[in-house]
DNA sequence: CTGTATTTTTGGATTGAACCAATTTCGGCA
DNA sequence: TGCCGAAATTGGTTCAATCCAAAAATACAG
C-alpha cells in the first residue's frame, strides 16, 4: 500500500508525536481533567480523538504508569494513580532531604549557565514546545498545582535544549527537590494568583529573549524567576 | 527457518515473544558470543534471525539499554556496554549517553561553586577524612584503576562537605559519567604514571588550600583538576 | 429477579511497512 | 593520495492491522 499521499492534517508526523501524546494528558490529569481515580477514555478512542495511532497512544500512557501517573488493568481501562493533593508522588528519595536555602544555592549555581547553553544550542522544535507549555500555562493560571506542574515542564525543556544529558539529568534532580518545597510552600498558600501573573509575566518575558537568542536577557529573567521563587520558597516577606 | 518471508497462518507466537529475544541476547552478551564494546548485529539482521518483527527485537533492545546492558548510536549500531570483568559500578544509564565535551562543561558548572561551598563548610572531621583518602592515592599511584577510584571519593567528600544534599546527588551523576569516561581513556592507555604523578601533586596542593581554608586557592587548584582531566578526556587520537 | 452464557469492550502483544535522521561506506575526481 | 559527495546502512518513530486475554455489559433462560 504505497501511499504517500498525506490525508489532510498530516497522517506522519515528524518527530514529537509521543511528547505530544504525553504532554497533552499529563496536563489533562494536573488540570483534573481526568481527575484521580477516573477512568480516561479507551487507547483506541483516544488515537481517534488525537489523531494518532494506537500505538503512539500507547507508548504515551506506558510512560505515563512508569512515571506512576496512571494504572492499567487488561479488559477494565485505565485510571489515574496521581493525586495532586496527595504527598505519595513519585519523588526522588533525595528530594525530601533537600532544604529550600539548599534548593536555592543550587540552582543559582546550574541555573545561569544552563540558560546560557539553552540559548545557544535550543533547536526551532525546541522552541516551539516551548512556547506550547507556556501557552498552557496561560490556560491554567487560576490552578497553582497545574500551574507549577507546567512551569516544572518549562524548565524541564531549557535544560533538554542545553543539549547535555548529564545537565539535564542533574537538572532533574533540581526539579524533584522543586517539587517536593513548593508543596510545602502552596500548602502555606503563599502561591496566590497575583504572583501567578506576576511567573507568568516572566516566563513570556524569558520565552521572548530565548526565541530571540538573546543570551543576557534570558540570563536575566532567569534570575528573576529564580528571586521570585525565593521570595516564596524563603518566606522573606 | 523462514527462507522467504514468513508469510501468512502461523507467524503469531503467543506471549512471551519479547522475553524470548531478551533472553537470547542476555545470553550472548553474558557468555561473551558479543563481547564488550563489540557491535552487534543490526536490529533487521536480528529480526530475521530470530524470527520475529523488527518492532519485538527494538523492544527487547529497549529494555536491554534501559538495563546498561547496551548502548545505541543511530546510524552507527548498537553496542554491548556490559563488562563482566568490570567493577560492579552500577553506573547510573545517564552515565552511557555523556560525551566527555559534555562532562567537562558540567564539571566547569559545579565544581567551581561546589569547591567555595566546601572550603566554607568542611567539618574537621571531614577533612581529615579527605586526608585519609589523599595518603592512599599516594599508596597505588601504580595502579590507575585504584587511583581512578580514590580519587573520585576524594571529590565525593568535597561534594559531601558542601553540606548541601542536593548539589551532592548531581555530584554523583557527574562522578557516575566522569568514571564512564575514564573507563575508556584507560582502555586507550591514557592515563599514564606521569600523568598519575601530575595529578597527584594536584590534589596534594587542594587538600592544603582546604586545611588552610584558602577559597581562592582551592578553587585554583580545581580548575587545574579540571583542565588535567581535560587533556586526557578530550585528546583526540 | 437471578444467575449464567454470550457478546462487546478494553488493554496487551506482535507483525509488517513505511519514512526519517544520523553514520558509515565507497566511488570518483583532483 | 586526499577529499568530497552520493549511496547504503542503521537506529528512531509512526502508522495500520491482527490476534489474544481479561473484564464488563448484555441477553437470555429459569
Amino acid at each position: 500500500m504505497s501511499n504517500s499521499s498525506l490525508p489532510s492534517s498530516g497522517a506522519y508526523l515528524p518527530g514529537a508525536t509521543v511528547k505530544y501524546v504525553i504532554e497533552t494528558l499529563l496536563t489533562r490529569i494536573v488540570t483534573q481533567e481526568y481527575a484521580s481515580e477516573e477512568r480516561l477514555p479507551s487507547e483506541r478512542q483516544l488515537a481517534q480523538d488525537l489523531g494518532v495511532a494506537r500505538n503512539t497512544v500507547r507508548e504515551a500512557l506506558d510512560q505515563l504508569e512508569a512515571r506512576g501517573m496512571i494504572r492499567r488493568r487488561a479488559g477494565s481501562g485505565s485510571f489515574v494513580t496521581y493525586d495532586p493533593d496527595g504527598e505519595a508522588s513519585a519523588t526522588s528519595p533525595v528530594a525530601a532531604d533537600v532544604g529550600p536555602l539548599q534548593l536555592q544555592v543550587m540552582r543559582g549555581i546550574i541555573e545561569p549557565e544552563m540558560m546560557r547553553l539553552a540559548v545557544i544550542n535550543m533547536t526551532p522544535r525546541q522552541i516551539e514546545a516551548l512556547s506550547v507549555v507556556l501557552s498552557k500555562m496561560e490556560a491554567v493560571q487560576a490552578d497553582a498545582t497545574a500551574f507549577v506542574r507546567l512551569e516544572e515542564e518549562f524548565h524541564r525543556l531549557i535544560a533538554e535544549g542545553t543539549g547535555n544529558p548529564l545537565l539535564l539529568a542533574c537538572y532533574n534532580l533540581v526539579l524533584d527537590a522543586r517539587r517536593q518545597a513548593f508543596r510545602t510552600a502552596m500548602y502555606r498558600r503563599h502561591l496566590t494568583p497575583a504572583r501567578i501573573a506576576i511567573y507568568q509575566r516572566g516566563y513570556n518575558g524569558l520565552f521572548n529573549a530565548i526565541a530571540a537568542r538573546d543570551i543576557e536577557e534570558a540570563s536575566e529573567f532567569m534570575k528573576l524567576s529564580l528571586i521570585e521563587d525565593q521570595r516564596i520558597l524563603l518566606q522573606e516577606d
